[in-house]
Parts: structure tokens; C-alpha cells; sequence
RNA sequence: GGCGGCGUAGCCAAGUGGUAAGGCAGAGGUCUGCAAAACCUUUAUUCAUCGGUUCGAUUCCGAUCGCCGCCUCCA
């Protein structure tokens, strides 16, 4: 029975799909006019981790994530650059989903684009307009707060007390409001500006919010089931997005909205500057394997804050290549035909203990526990040469189970051929027969350095690729 | 100032009103020509601090200290 903390309601809610069998989830993408950073990543594998989740529970999941590329320092970048959007965004795009897949984060079904959904968002407006919802000021729109009694039942925002505008804070929305608290639909712009588009009420461009519910409603209906992002967005983002969605429609926006926590490095929050802001690629430039950035990742629960630091991601290093190894293991064990009771058991166990753990609001750092409880106890089994066949094949679904969840394990890639490998080993254990070591370390050390990592067992050498 | 989260071993951390998961690192051992890998043993009388409730609290309540977040673009 699958469970989440629902950040509408505030409850620990058991999930259950608005139809039968099938899911609609939304996850708030990246602003692509930069690399994202790695705290960026970790809303995104989390997003993942939740999408293969329900797949692994049966689901049959539509999952949209959009790409934000109309915002003002878009605009002005591009401006300035002498680009058009498309231009300058698409490198980002690029990288963007080029960071994702070698995080081992799938490919949502539906990833739009902001500019491309501009008639949907002049769509929602016009109707807020009708309905009186929105109003035009000075050219702009803006929604109304004032006729949207529910505004703030996703934050929980009070606005007495609140530090209001004022301050340090520049207004950007320079025109007049009705109300402070009025947000932007759509801004009314100079067609001398870099970019603009046409729209009933004038030639402008969207405010920050709209375009999620124009394209989450777009893909996924008036209704749907998910709505995940990151905690920042909660407000004043999710808010707005439910005020203008529900404003028009009249109907439930999201069931559950699911908020991703901050990750924070060497306990200290992350930002440009403190200079502890890394991007993916930053990360691993320095060397480090990706897959043991993914694991660190998700070795938190995504709604508690997450300490990041490198002697904790030279620890996933480790665990990874633990965790590889073991599949090698598995799968080299000479088995005998048969099954052990106890050792069906201990598979058993941990399937059920790893979907419990994720079952309880997508607990991934007990998941992860389940997991190498059934690594420790089949390595004591393999240790004593004892694994059976049946046993074997079992674990090794068993991984497979895990890894269409976590997808931590990895997959090997050639980089020598393997006959040329065999052959320097057999050629080593010549060597080693005749006492020759110091020929033998040679090769050893030759193989280490294009990756080849050998290990001498009472049953002949074993190698793999690190 | 308003609202919210967190503080568990050297590090990352799960968790619960009934006596501390898991990983990394460390120590000792088995195995090995040496390694590596794997296995075994070991590492918090204690869960920021101080009070309170309770037969019993790390877990509930209050206070204090510290860290983080939203309220302003930001995952």
C-alpha cells in the first residue's frame, strides 16, 4: 500500500489513482539557460526514483516534465547574445538531457517546452479574464487574488506578518495592482523587446507560473494525479499554479503534491556565493562515478534535507562497485541444481522489505537497507560456495527487481576485448606457475591501468572491469 | 517579523513510546606468493542541551542553543 506525504493536505495519505490503473504526473523541470546544479538533480532523480516506482507497482504512468524557456533572464541572455531562444536554449537542452541519462534518470513520455504552449497559456488567461478572475492593468494581466477565497491552502501562506515588497526587493511588475499580493499572468511588452507574442489582450509575454498549467493540463487533463517539484517552489510557483488552474477550470487541479527537499553541502546551503554551488558536470570532472552520485542522491528519503559532501560521495564510490561486484558474484557462482528454504526465505524477505520501505512515502534510504541486508547475507552463502541454482536465478531477479527502482547497479561497457584479456591471464598464470612474479605483477598492473581488475580464487582467476 | 524542517557514532544517515536499520571509513581475523574481493568479529549504555508527561522517551510536550528553507529568481 503505497503512501506519500501529501503537502496539500498535510497527511500521510494512501495513494490511490483518480481512475483505475493509470497515473498522471507532473514534475516541475529545469530553466534551461544554464547547467543545472547538482542540487537541481537531485529534485530530478527523485522525480525518477517516483516515476519507476509506480511503473514497479503496476501503473500504467503518463509522466510530463516541462522545460522552462521563456523567462526574463532567458530573454535578456538570448537578447544579449544575439540569439533567438531557440538558439540559446537549445545547448542547455542538450546538455540538460544529456546530465540525465548519464545520472541513469529515464526520459519523461511528455517533455514540453514553454514557448511551444503559448496559445494554451492565452487560452487560461482569456478564460480567467471571462470569469473574472484576472483583470487588465496598465496592459497587463494579472489573477486576482481577491476572487480565489482557497489561495494559500497549498502553502499555507499568511500575508500578515510577511516581509511584503518594500524593502530591498525591486517590484518587477511595475504597474498598478489591485492587490500586492496579484501576481503577473501576462506582461505587457514593447515590440521593440527581444521577444514577445500576440495575444488578444496585447502583445506581451507569460508571467512566471502559467506555463505549467497550461501545459500539465494540456497533456495530463484538467485533473491529475501528481504534482512534484522542489520545496522552493511550493510558493509562491504551486500556489499560483493551483489559483490559475483551479480559477479556470473549476475543478481540482492536482491530488497529491509531492515537494522535494534542499540538498545542502557540507551543511551549509548551497549558492554561488559560498562557492560550494557544483553542477553535475562539475562533479564529475573530478572523477567520480556517476551512478555513486545517483546513489548518494537517493541514499536520503527526498523530503529530508540531504548533506552532501565528497567524503560521503567517495563512500557511494564504494558502495557502488560493493554492490556491482555482488551481481558478478551471482552470477559467476558455480551452482548446484536445487533450491535452500532458508535461502529462498532471505530473497523473499528483502523483496518485501524493499517495497515496504518505498511504500512508505518513498523511503529509499530503508529501500537501499533491504538491499544490502540481501547482498551481506547471500555473500556469507557464495562465501561458503553454497548457493543454489534455483537461489541464484532468484537473486538475480531480485536485482533486477531492485534496480528497475533504484537503477544503481549499472551495466558493464567493453572497453578490451575480452579474448585479449584471457589471454594476458593465462599468460600471467604461466608466470605465476613458474614463480615468476614479478612478470606476473607486470601483467597484473598492465591490465589495472586499462581498468581489468583480477582476483585469484581457489577457483582460477576472476576479472572484471572497474 | 510570519510560516516550516532538521540536530542520531569519524562521515552519510533510517527509525520507533519499550530499550538504536543500512552504507562508508577504522581495528582484529580467515583466505592469498603478495594483493584484491568476499566473509567473520568489532566500533553510540546512547539519539544537541535542560526541564516536563509516562511504569518507561531518542521517539510526546515546553524551553534553550545550532543548522536549513519559504515569505524575493532559484530544485
Amino acid at each position: 500500500m503505497l503512501r506519500f506525504q501529501n503537502t496539500l493536505t498535510n497527511k500521510i495519505e494512501e495513494f490511490q489513482p483518480l481512475e483505475n490503473n493509470s497515473v498522471r504526473m507532473y514534475i516541475c523541470g529545469p530553466t534551461v539557460w544554464n547547467f543545472a546544479h547538482i542540487g537541481n538533480f537531485r529534485t530530478f532523480t527523485f522525480g525518477d526514483i517516483l516515476a519507476r516506482y509506480l511503473r514497479f507497482k503496476g501503473y500504467d504512468l503518463t509522466h510530463v516534465m516541462n522545460l522552462t524557456d521563456v523567462d526574463d533572464r532567458i530573454i535578456n541572455e538570448s537578447g544579449r547574445a544575439g540569439k533567438t531562444i531557440d538558439e540559446f536554449v537549445q545547448p542547455f537542452i542538450t546538455a540538460f538531457w544529456e546530465d540525465m541519462e548519464v545520472l541513469g534518470n529515464k526520459r519523461p513520455d511528455v517533455a514540453p517546452r514553454a514557448t511551444e504552449h503559448i496559445e494554451e497559456m492565452i487560452g487560461i488567461i482569456q478564460t480567467l479574464l471571462d470569469n473574472g478572475k484576472a483583470y487588465e492593468s496598465d496592459g497587463s494581466i494579472y489573477f486576482r487574488i481577491a476572487a480565489f477565497p482557497e489561495y494559500g491552502k497549498l502553502s499555507k501562506i499568511k500575508f500578515e506578518g510577511n516581509i511584503v515588497g518594500g524593502s530591498e526587493r525591486i517590484d518587477t511588475d511595475k504597474y498598478e495592482k489591485e492587490d500586492a499580493r496579484d501576481f503577473a499572468l501576462w506582461k505587457l511588452v514593447d515590440r521593440s523587446e527581444p521577444a514577445g507574442w500576440d495575444a488578444p489582450f496585447g502583445y506581451g509575454r507569460p508571467g512566471w507560473h502559467i506555463e505549467c498549467s497550461a501545459m500539465s493540463m494540456k497533456y495530463l487533463g484538467e485533473t491529475f494525479d501528481i504534482h512534484a517539484g522542489g520545496i522552493d517552489l511550493q510558493f509562491p510557483h504551486h500556489e499560483n499554479e493551483i489559483a490559475q488552474s483551479e480559477g479556470a477550470t473549476g475543478k481540482l487541479f492536482a491530488k497529491y503534491w509531492l515537494h522535494g527537499e534542499f540538498l545542502k553541502i557540507d551543511n551549509e546551503k548551497m549558492s554561488k556565493s559560498l562557492g560550494n554551488e557544483f553542477t553535475l558536470r562539475d562533479i564529475i570532472g573530478k572523477g567520480f562515478n556517476p551512478l555513486a552520485i545517483r546513489y548518494l542522491l537517493i541514499s536520503v528519503p527526498y523530503n529530508k534535507q540531504l548533506n552532501f559532501t565528497f567524503e560521503g560521495l567517495q563512500g557511494a564510490v564504494a558502495t557502488i562497485e560493493r554492490l556491482q561486484q555482488f551481481r558478478r558474484l551471482v552470477r559467476e557462482a558455480g551452482a548446484r541444481a536445487g533450491s535452500d528454504a532458508e535461502v529462498k526465505a532471505l530473497v523473499e524477505k528483502s523483496l518485501t522489505d524493499f517495497e515496504t520501505a518505498l511504500d512508505d512515502d518513498l523511503n529509499t534510504a530503508a529501500a537501499l537497507a533491504a538491499v544490502h541486508n540481501l547482498v551481506r547475507e547471500i555473500n556469507t552463502v557464495l562465501a561458503k560456495d553454497a548457493l543454489k541454482s534455483d537461489d541464484r536465478t532468484a537473486v538475480l531477479a531480485a536485482i533486477e527487481k531492485f534496480d528497475a527502482v533504484l537503477g544503481v547497479f549499472g551495466e558493464e561497457k567493453p572497453e578490451m576485448l575480452d579474448e585479449e584479456i584471457e589471454r594476458l591471464i593465462e599468460e600471467r598464470q604461466e608466470a605465476r606457475r613458474n614463480r615468476d612474479f614479478t612478470r606476473s605483477d607486470e601483467i597484473r598492473d598492465e591490465l589495472a591501468a586499462k581498468g581489468i581488475i583480477l582476483e585469484d580464487t581457489k577457483d582460477g582467476v576472476r576479472w572484471k572491469r572497474k
